[in-house]
RNA sequence: GGAGGGAUGGCAGAGCGGACGAUUGCGACGGUCUUGAAAACCGUUGAGGUGCAAGCCUCCGGGGGUUCGAAUCCCCCUCCCUCCGCCA
């Protein structure tokens, strides 16, 4: 591990990946597949991950490594062994006085040494390139994911709520026009001050993206606890839920402090459990947080740039649990029944996708995303995706729990969804419910977050 | 940001170069006693790696160094506490 330690003065050096070696450190020997699993049952990891379409050659590389790896350390533990048996030797005959048999046995311990130096070296260095390669291969998929190659291989679970005949021309609008006629929303100076894909809300725009977020809150208070956490986390953060390494490129970093901005409120909320042995008694853990989200959209720069469809910044509330292996299936499904719920109240119609072995995210073991339909712009929007992660998350994280009755701690696995995204549903609430003398009636479930208003006009 | 003090097993707290993976107390667990419980007494009790196993190895906040040998000595970092400065 010692490339990945600060540097002598401890200041991180900049360039490309300055976070390899800052404060905190990238996780220590933290494998998301089970190594184990590799060792003992390479041939079904590898057809789960043939089914996400990817190529074999690390988890291939990632076995040889080990084998190898394992008989250098092996070795290496059998010479400290020596090592130690002579030193005890030597003190022994210091105390006794015979001088120069203690100094003989001082060169024989002293030749182990190096011999030990020698072998600790190739291991670590081996170890530490399988950490690398483990790091970026990606879950294994559930067996109920369906195949597909891509996000066009999705299937569509239901639609509820959506009438493609049920729309009038007044709700052809699209969001951006209905906000800056209306003063709800001002890009134009958005961009004046921080640059494309910044949005800002103002008035009653304002007034209705931060009660969204407050109506998720209240509609699933009854379960989970509500948390504010840090929206500046660590490198190791980061790594603990799978955006590092592999997705740097993607958030915001503020290198001289080593912080990165949370591209969601997963970050923290997943790591709030790191390092911990949970009861089994409290789990599943149910965890909610609104905060803002910050994403570079790197690889997207140049698409949706009009409106509020793809911003850098953004208001969330994300839903969380931590679950043991049996529970995690039902808790999937109620965090979809939730986020759904949601978007019901407000009375969006939307559909449910179950997204294939071939869309899944990097650390994914089965996801189901929910679209809301805006007219004005005649789109699908992705408001929320809501992950299992097995046990992927919590293995970098290291969050296990005991199972009640075992001496064992046990990975626990890690769910999560937005409960609601802001900007996109803001989008959709506005162009639906236009009216046709361009006004906002907006539904019921959102009034008691409005002051009184009902109906946002000029 | 400056100056001092600290970080050891679930907790408290010893250890300051060799018999220390770690005294002890509390807690927890098992047992004896008891109608039951308490008390008392006896015993067990950190985590991880590797191996069929016996075992071996690693871990005293993290990293590096000195040494035949480091929890113990040296250097760097992080975090916590106290004081000063600054501050929503």
């Amino acid at each position: 591990m010692a490339a990945m330690a600060a540097d002598a003065t401890g200041a991180p050096a900049a360039g490309p990946n300055w976070w390899r070696r800052c404060r905190g450190r990238l996780l220590g020997f933290r494998p998301m597949i089970d190594l184990r699993r590799v060792r003992t049952d390479y041939d079904s990891v590898a057809a789960d991950l043939a089914r996400r379409g990817d190529d074999l050659a690390q988890l291939e590389q990632v076995r040889d490594l080990d084998e190898r790896q394992r008989a250098l350390a092996a070795e290496r533990d059998e010479v400290r062994a020596q090592i130690k048996a002579v030193s005890g030797e030597v003190g022994r005959l210091r105390r006794d006085g015979a001088t120069e048999e203690a100094e003989a046995k001082q060169a024989e311990s002293r030749s182990l040494g190096e011999r030990e130096q020698g072998l600790d070296d190739e291991a670590s260095l081996l170890a530490e390139q399988i950490r690398d390669l483990l790091l970026r291969i990606p879950n294994t998929p559930s067996p109920d994911a369906p195949d597909g190659a891509g996000d066009a291989d999705n299937p569509i679970v239901r639609v509820e709520g959506f009438d493609p005949e049920a729309y009038a021309e007044h709700q052809r609008v699209p969001h951006w026009e209905t906000g800056e006629a209306l003063g709800i929303l001002d890009l134009e100076r958005a961009v004046k001050l921080s640059g494309s894909m910044f949005s800002m809300f103002r008035g009653m725009g304002a007034t209705l993206a931060r009660g969204l977020c407050q109506l998720a809150l209240d509609r699933n208070a009854d379960a989970f606890e509500e948390v504010r956490p840090p929206t500046l986390v660590l490198s190791s953060t980061l790594t603990a839920t799978g955006q590092l390494p592999k997705f740097a490129d993607d958030a915001y970093a503020v290198e001289r402090d080593d912080l990165w901005c949370i591209p969601t409120a997963e970050v923290p909320l997943t790591s709030i459990a790191r390092d911990e042995v949970l009861d089994e008694a409290d789990l599943p853990m149910r965890l909610m947080a609104y905060s803002p989200c910050y994403r570079r959209e790197a690889g997207s720069a140049g698409r949706d740039t009009r409106g509020l469809l793809r911003v850098h910044e953004f208001d969330k509330v994300e839903i969380l649990a931590y679950a043991t292996p049996a529970q995690a299936p039902a808790m999937l499904d109620e965090l979809v029944a939730r986020a759904e719920g949601t978007l019901a109240a407000l009375g969006l119609p939307y559909r449910v996708l179950d997204i294939c072995t071939g869309d899944l995210g990097q650390s994914h073991h089965r996801s189901f995303d929910l679209e809301v339909y805006a007219p004005g712009v005649d789109r699908w929007l992705e408001v929320s995706s809501i992950s299992w992660f097995s046990d992927y998350q919590a293995r970098r994280a290291n969050i296990r729990y005991r199972p009640t009755g075992e001496k064992r701690a046990e990975h626990v696995h890690t769910l999560n969804g937005s409960a609601l995204a802001v900007p996109r549903v803001w989008a959709a609430l506005v162009e639906t419910y236009r009216q046709p003398d361009g006004t906002v009636a907006l539904p019921e479930a959102l009034w008691p977050y409005l002051r009184g208003t009902t109906v946002i006009g000029r």
